[in-house]
DNA sequence: CGACCCTGTAACAGTTCTGTGACAGAAAAT
DNA sequence: ATTTTCTGTCACAGAACTGTTACAGGGTCG
């Protein structure tokens, strides 16, 4: 989730020989990897993860793909997942009912591994429009994660580390609130305890360099809730 | 107060023995309960009154259950509810074309009593969780609760934190009339005392930027019971 | 027709939330 | 070691939001 990381993809299936061939091989491709063997195991995983993409067996037992799959997409933190449900029917109407069900996308048995990780690559560009070490951008910002350089048409600006995280959560995913509490678990990190003030300063901050040539702020507050670009 | 908040159930069958026997039981196990007697009766009602489980029974005059199911399904009321499929025929291609149609579950006969309310609290508890998710829309207004926007014809408009909550309630389920008492739970919060004149007062600040632009106004007020959007 | 109930709205006072300047300590750079 | 930058917290003013009340007007029913 976090732009320096590499993307998280949850496996989910019973037989552990597929399990460990798809980990084992999403590894070696530079993923990390956590896994689940029924659909329950699977929700619960995507709740306190949040994977980036979901591999998700079409049979399975306690909670079938389908189900598993409808209760995920249901859970914010499924909603910014991909799913890619995997299954051994290729009818037609399998593929319609997971497709609705919320699934990203379908693979039939028997696949190569090769069509997996291609699959997965594809949905996480979908995801994420701008792939990681890429330039985020948004209207006339630029943000360089790898540089760590931000520039506001075509001018460079000077943000403190802090600054620079939080603006690049805010334009990872533009039109998004995030809560007080949200930033201080993506910006400062999970675990820590700091007055969620703290993040308004810290906007009012970023703000300023942002607006510094009396451009506009592109920062929405929203009462009650937090923050948002675009 | 409860009997607000418990689910609506709407049984359709045209034999008034079979009718009795489902609503007397569904109600006994703590349901709301309306019933229609053909598929028109019942397409009618569920955008009148928003139930959240259809009951749908696969023979029908006028308008067949699965004819009915299909306009049920094809309407923003419709969306939010479980379609059950009640049939005397077992057959796997009824089932599969029940399915098709847009019904979530599918009831052979003959049944138990046990087994519907079973099947009911099942359905409930997948319904759920999905009205949480993507862009609400009704109309010409669009609700985005994560970017905690809303727009109506294109045009953005502001809403306060409470007011925001309470669109989101009304839209999320159109057609249903929620009593004041059910959208100070809903809206507010459980185990919290405010006169349920306050919600009187805030869905007339919510119409006053609804209908700012000279817009028809969307939030139908029911005298003596509540609000209903749609 | 009159009494009563219900709803819409304006006004208001109190509360909550947000933006910002100031400041001391921590961390980093020189 | 000294300077500079950065960070978290606080205090305070102003803005935004909220719940309640009061009153007017329309609907309903006897």
């Amino acid at each position: 989730m976090a732009l320096d990381t590499a993307p998280l993809v949850l496996v989910v299936d019973d037989e552990p020989a597929q399990l460990a061939l798809l980990s084992y091989n999403l590894k070696a491709a530079g993923f990390r990897v956590i896994t689940a063997k029924d659909g329950e195991e699977a929700v619960l995983a995507v709740a306190e993860q949040g994977p980036d993409i979901v591999l998700l067996d079409w049979m399975l037992p306690r909670l079938s793909g389908l189900e598993a799959c409808r209760q995920i997409k249901a859970s914010p933190q499924g909603r910014e997942a991909a799913v890619i449900m995997v299954s051994a029917r290729s009818e037609e109407s399998d593929r319609v009912r997971g497709l609705d069900t919320g699934a990203d996308d379908y693979i039939v048995k028997p696949y190569s591994v090769a069509e997996v990780i291609a699959r997965v690559r594809a949905n996480l560009r979908r995801l994420r429009p701008i792939a990681v070490g890429q330039v985020l951008e948004m209207g006339d910002i630029q943000l360089d994660p790898t540089a760590h350089r931000v520039t506001r048409a075509g001018e460079h600006l000077h943000l403190g580390p802090t600054e620079f995280r939080l603006l690049a959560a805010l334009i990872e995913r533009p039109g998004k609130v995030w809560t007080r509490e949200a930033l201080l678990d993506r910006v400062w990190g999970r675990d820590i305890y700091i007055d969620t003030r703290t993040v308004d300063v810290h906007v009012g901050r970023l703000r300023k360099v942002l607006c510094a040539s009396g451009r506009e702020d592109p920062i929405r507050t929203v009462r009650g809730a937090g923050y948002a670009m675009g």
